[in-house]
DNA sequence: TTGACATAGTGTCACAGAGCCACTATCATA
DNA sequence: TATGATAGTGGCTCTGTGACACTATGTCAA
């Protein structure tokens, strides 16, 4: 078999000419696959979306959505992650991260395997489980659920890890976990996503201030009513969706 | 030709049955690579290492180190990464990051190709370009030099501004330009690199606080002599090759 | 109708770490 | 021995977060 770099050392030939000889099946490549925690929120918990394999290997095994890169129907490697996310969900403009890429010769029993993680945040009523194209079994796993209720195929506890410490990094200093709430919301509201996320109380005042001072949300002018005194409803703006704030949440004294 | 699920879905075959008549070489995956910037200090400008490609396609332009995974040699990602950087500087121990992963199906002629780009930090003293086990051509290009002065290869200006970018973030929050200096250093040295990465000077009294009140630095006991007033030298401790600070350097009011 | 209570929202001070800037300290060099 | 350059410090200001008591406005039950 040839070396990669047989062909390519052929200096008398054109670029032309090396890619009309180039076969591309002739080398050893990792399989490559794009697997995503999609995290949402219900009853008050962070959830993600699991799903049963149906397949081999790992076969009746939860996993991270995911599958193999389409050469046809994917142009880009995101394109992968938002097809996928768009079989099981429905959605197709979520917020989208790449978080890591994991490759090893052990990950997957068939072999050398790269796979890149996503993560993605939906807000929970736009979910529509039912849409899900490929009838496979589905479920919303509550995050404290991982790995011992769900413990995952291949090396997925690892991703979701990985997308989880990504998405706790980022409610520090970012806007981000704003993505898992419908268009209008309350301020307690918002305060409560934070929270679950980030694990603990905030302080209410500081909170307000943050985001407010951040310019990054408006009123809407309507109120939610059911609960004692009304609260006003807002709406993000564009910057809103990915905002960076100057300091991070400290925590309590 | 087969589609990924056929075989994976005969579920009367158990799991080593499946993987005895699964052949990877049946499916088409996409190119796969590991790209990296491997950044160092000369003469006070932050300098990225780039190579001459000696082989179709783009045959005599610049481009990032890198290659593809050798599944032999190569266990997990960062073996390629590490491998590379070996070859091409002779260093073994350097801080080594994962940044991002592109794939798309035009940014290599050969076809739909993903590559994995990591960034090195390495202090210039430890370079030893003469140890390139390539012979290949080899420069250390200034980075305001790219793309202008060195237009790379494939998408690797891309992949290059992505690792700087990345770079540049974390100075404002870690104390990663720090695995850039050599073992002893004088707290000016240290700033200086800083600034360097930042572009902007830093005020000398927040500069020293912050880094003495993170304790990720030792006296060693000995002085730099040679420029007027004599300096103390340190060296980093464990915690300190990666430390994040509790908020950002702000900038002047 | 009214009072208890729950949730929304504010005023104001304390705190910590960054910026500012003038100051002192210690060397090389002329 | 004076000068200049770089090393290093004292102590203030500034900004955004934490703390916490306070006010505001609704629901609901008696």
């Amino acid at each position: 078999m040839n070396t990669k770099s047989d062909l390519g050392q052929k200096e008398q030939l054109t670029e032309k000419e090396f890619l009309k000889e180039y076969n591309a099946r002739e080398y050893e490549a990792p399989l490559m696959t794009v697997d995503m925690a999609i995290f949402t929120i219900r009853k008050d918990k962070l959830h993600v979306l699991l799903v049963k394999r149906a397949q081999h290997p790992g076969i009746g095994k939860w996993a991270l959505p995911g599958g193999f890169i389409d050469l046809v129907k994917d142009k880009q490697l995101v394109d992968t992650a938002r097809r996928k996310l768009k079989e099981k969900t429905g959605i197709d403009t979520p917020y989208l991260e790449q978080v890591e890429t994991f490759g090893s010769r052990r990950r997957d029993p068939r072999g050398w395997s790269v796979t890149v993680a996503y993560f993605a945040l939906i807000a929970s009523e736009d979910i529509d489980i039912a849409s899900n194209e490929t009838s496979e079994e589905i479920v919303w796993a509550a995050i404290e659920g991982i790995p011992k209720k769900y413990n995952l195929a291949f090396d997925h506890n690892v991703l979701f890890q990985a997308c989880y410490d990504r998405l706790k990094a980022k409610v520090q200093y970012t806007s981000l976990p704003i993505n898992l709430l419908p268009q209008e919301f309350t301020l307690s509201e918002l305060q409560k996503i934070f929270e679950i996320i980030l694990g603990s109380k905030i302080e209410k005042k500081s909170f307000r201030r943050r985001i407010i001072d951040a310019n990054i949300i408006g009123e809407t002018g309507n109120v939610k009513t059911g609960s004692n005194r009304p609260a006003k409803l807002y709406s993000v703006n564009a910057a809103g969706k990915s905002h960076y704030f100057p300091r991070n949440i400290e925590g309590p004294r």
